[in-house]
DNA sequence: CCCTGTCAAGTCACG
DNA sequence: CGTGACTTGACAGGG
């Protein structure tokens, strides 16, 4: 099990998701952007291997407008340099990344405009990874889309244009349940038609589910990763007390993590945690499961399956 | 320098 | 049919 949080840390001055506005856009302020994200990112994960936060989530906003008409400027060509060695501290590191589209990737669109676009959105966010030289497992977490009155239809019209997508960004597609619409069984019936893994995310599934305990939902979602996909992603919210929707609590609630913990044993994946504090709540984690002994996972060792015996 | 309206993109629920 | 939620900050123009 790796423990990580999503892109951005809150204990360094630098900010690795810096943007501006499209009406702004010029090469010279891209480069500036770009540089001082690059830089910030390396700094990120300095920080995450000195404190054992092997699992980390890189923005969508490291090359902002990437994957806008705009911009037309070789990214990966200027910063290769640059790429190739954030991606080799993560490999000597053995680190695990994500990275996560916002909601306006939707590759099951009625809409061809929107598709083509997730289309671009998708290769950006695949070429981020490939610069940098990682493997298959570092993954891109997507939702599955709208529903547009047809569930099943809008399932397999996902399925069909994911077939046909580029096999660069198809080998690191992963699906995520959401809070309203696909449920995880819904992952699942994607995961039938494509192959997709399933990336678990217990917050949501918590929201919106079919009844399932999240024992189970670890157990499907799990299943559907093949050794070479790397360890089942998990993504993990506490749930707010008292509000039944709303967005994440503020900080890790410790005696609903280790309920998690323990209800999901003793199946092992990398766990993100979506909190508002970022690397303090991932750092509480990381102090959990060294400390605690009754957690079967042993964070950050190599990954093997579990002996038959 | 401070204030504040607005920001690339989509879909669904609600009134 | 139009607006807000999703999630939230910070960019950038105007005073």
């Amino acid at each position: 099990m790796k423990i990580g949080y999503p892109c951005i840390n809150l204990t360094l001055p630098c900010k690795g998701d810096r943007t501006f506005r499209l009406r702004s856009y010029s090469e010279e302020r891209l480069v500036a952007t770009v540089r001082n994200n690059l830089d910030c990112l390396l700094d990120v994960l300095r920080f995450n291997a000195e404190h054992e936060l092997l699992f980390f989530r890189i923005t969508s906003d490291l090359v902002p407008f990437a994957s806008h008409p705009v911009c037309d400027f070789d990214w990966q060509c200027h910063f290769r340099e640059d790429l190739a060695r954030i991606g080799a501290y993560i490999r000597n590191n053995r680190m695990r990344i994500s990275m996560h589209p916002d909601q306006f990737t939707l590759i099951n669109s009625l809409d061809p405009g929107v598709f083509e676009r997730s289309v671009k959105e998708l290769l950006y966010h695949a070429r981020v990874l490939d610069s940098m030289g990682l493997d298959k497992s570092a993954r891109i977490q997507i939702h599955v889309g709208g529903v547009y009155g047809d569930k099943s239809e809008s399932i397999r019209r996902f399925s069909a244009r994911f077939k046909a997508l580029p096999d660069r960004v198809r080998r690191r597609l992963v699906v995520e349940n959401d809070d309203r619409l696909y449920t995880v069984q819904d992952c699942l019936r994607v995961h039938g038609e494509t192959g997709i893994p399933v990336l678990f995310d217990a917050f949501h599934h918590f929201l919106h589910n079919d009844g399932e305990t999240a024992r189970e939902a670890v157990e499907g979602s799990g299943a559907t990763w093949a050794e070479a996909d790397g360890l089942p992603m998990v993504d993990y919210s506490p749930r707010r007390r008292g509000a039944y929707r709303g967005g994440h609590a503020s900080s890790l609630d410790t005696d609903d993590f280790r309920r998690f913990l323990k209800e999901t044993e003793p199946h092992d994946f990398d766990i993100m945690l979506e909190i508002k504090d970022k690397e303090s709540s991932a750092l509480k984690a990381v102090e959990i499961c060294r400390n605690d002994r009754r957690f079967s996972r042993v964070v950050n060792e190599v990954w093997a399956p579990p002996s038959p015996s």
